[in-house]
RNA sequence: CGGGGCGUAGCGCAGUUUGGCAGCGCACUUGGUUUGGGACCAAGGGGUCGCCGGUUCAAAUCCGGCCGCCCCGACCA
């Protein structure tokens, strides 16, 4: 095996215990080398021991949250509000091309206009947090904490919009929604989150519908771009359908455990919400009319997918589109060439700013080298670069990637100009590891029996034949826990037989067992 | 909401069976030596043992009640 690879141009180090043993000269003449073994941080479970349990561990080492004293809430740290803050920059800035503004809505809902429509509040009665007091006052009418604020921003829209020349009004909102969830789990479900929201309204159902389409679209470019994480575009069944739309689209995520995610929805309302919060113009014809909406969201949910997609048994791979820090450079400092270290870190730090990467130098001096390494692996910095009295000498950086490790020593003299290609490529590199796990955990099944069972066995995604029967999709749900993702948009043409229940069917839809 | 587990220093835990000075590791502070995969030595600081009540000369430990967190389910856009 050493022989075989030795051939092949790679060189290895022992690693025993999760410890190198360091052969000198080894890092020159920009040879890369591979891990044999890799167990470097006990403080976090191994995914294979215990998913759950590893993705609270990742979490919390790398200080993207903490747990509130209430329950299912929890404060965003720094660095995971940064990668928020990254998510929210790359975003908005596609929300605005697309023509939307931002605008900002009340926290507080009077609660009957949550209840004006009836399917809505069917389905957000059972989670809303209600306020009934206001200082000693108890209030003539309780305030609903917007679970989700079509509610109140139709009760805006009645009131601006007369004429079908206010149309279309392009309207998203940052804020945060408070939803009472029964089970909550950082990022992924918890009952205060921050998210955006669009809503639109529209003179016409074609314009509707083709921007609720047209959001979705902009949120499977910017979630494979900027998050490297590969999604299936399509529709809601009825029953998973958003409580009040008339459609819902969606973009799910497979998690490294097998698990869908949805990471986000675009709805078109129809007019269910224009009709009974009067939202009507009168248009060119002369016709009192309802307006056409829409809305759309995507949550703090994302940084849950980002970490269960990427994310290996060493903590965060942030993809570097999306990381608070890029590069992180961490100089080895020897008592003789502190000065000397140093001051080449600092040039590299100086550089790599100028070429716009975001980097950070690590000169913390009560911290050893390997507390670093292990630190920064954890919290997913795609590059780091060690700088010691060796490369000085070589005129030399090293270079370690975080998603497969492979080390490269670079002269110093290349450093700027390379590294913006292989940040590039580290980005590419996750997003084509994430959709080869979604394609070989992605499976076209017609039999029940077999369907059952491979759910059970390998969780993932199914293709399968659905006739459309709402009784059909629960079956399936009561038998494996698994629900309808969705109805892809470019899945294959129905045809077959209902893997349920045998009936000619209508569509090919993906099963799978959720988040 | 059901089943299971756990609450002792910032974190991880021992101590609870059999009641008797509240401990260990990490982290933290100070000084020194170090620094190429979680360095070492020395000296320190830090506690309402989840909360309330009961038994007892004496409770982290026994009894009753409550609260919270985690895991597995149920529920949930």
């Amino acid at each position: 095996m050493p022989a075989l690879l030795i051939v092949m141009g790679i060189k290895f180090i022992d690693a025993v215990a999760g410890q190198y043993q360091y052969r000198p000269g080894l890092w020159s003449g920009g040879r890369r080398r591979k891990l044999l073994k890799k167990s470097y941080v006990k403080e976090i479970t191994p995914r294979s021991e215990n998913y759950s349990q590893w993705y609270s561990d990742v979490v919390l080492k790398a200080e993207l949250m903490d747990y509130a004293p209430v329950k299912g809430c929890m404060a965003i740290r720094p660095y995971g509000y940064a990668i928020w803050e990254k998510l929210q920059e790359r975003l908005d800035r596609r929300i605005k091309e697309t023509g939307h503004q931002n605008a900002y809505f009340p926290l507080f809902i009077p609660q009957n206009l949550l209840q004006k429509e009836a399917d809505h509040v069917a389905g957000f009665a059972p989670e809303v947090a209600l306020v009934t007091k206001g200082g000693d006052e108890v209030l003539g009418e309780p305030l609903v904490i917007r679970p989700t604020s079509e509610a109140i921003i139709c009760d805006f829209y009645s009131r601006w919009i007369q004429s079908w020349r206010d149309l279309p009004v392009l309207i998203n909102q940052w804020c945060n929604v408070v939803r009472w969830e029964k089970s909550t789990r950082p990022f992924l479900r918890t009952s205060e989150f921050l998210w955006q929201e669009g809503h639109t309204c529209h003179r016409t159902s074609e314009e509707a519908e083709e921007e609720a389409r047209k959001m979705l679209a902009v949120y499977k470019e910017f979630i494979e771009t900027e998050l490297a994480i590969p999604v299936l575009d399509g529709q809601k069944t009825e029953r998973e359908k958003f409580a009040g739309a008339l459609r819902t689209y969606t973009v799910e995520a497979l998690m490294s455990d097998g698990r869908a995610l949805q990471a986000g929805t675009s709805h078109n309302l129809g007019q269910h919400f224009a009709r009974v919060f009067d939202i009507t113009f009168l248009d060119r014809d002369d016709q009192l009319k309802h307006v056409w909406q829409t809305s759309w969201g995507v949550s703090t949910r994302l940084i849950g997918a980002l970490i269960m997609v990427h994310g290996d048994d060493r903590g965060l791979i942030i993809p570097p589109r999306v990381a608070p820090t890029q590069v992180v450079v961490v100089p080895i400092i020897s008592k003789k060439r502190r000065a000397e270290v140093l001051e080449a870190a600092k040039g590299v730090e100086a550089e790599l700013s100028r070429q716009g990467i975001r980097v950070h130098l690590d000169d913390r001096e009560e911290y050893s080298p390997g507390w670093k390494f292990n630190q920064w692996e954890m919290k997913g910095v795609p590059i780091r670069l060690e700088l010691g009295p060796r490369d000085l000498d070589n005129r030399q950086v090293l270079l370690v990637r975080r998603h497969d490790d492979f080390r490269e020593a670079l002269p110093l003299h290349e450093l700027a100009a390379r590294l913006p290609r292989l940040l590039e490529e580290a980005q590419q590199s996750l997003f084509d590891k994430a959709k080869r796990f979604l394609e070989q955990n992605s499976y076209h099944c017609t039999d029940y029996q077999e369907f059952t069972g491979k759910v059970e066995e390998k969780r993932g995604l199914f293709l399968s034949p659905w006739c459309g029967d709402p009784e059909c999709e629960l079956r399936v749900k009561d038998d494996t826990r698994a629900t309808i993702r969705c109805i892809p948009f470019d899945g294959p043409p129905a045809e077959g037989r209902c893997l349920v229940c045998d009936r000619p069917a209508k569509y090919q839809v993906y099963f799978g067992r959720s988040y």
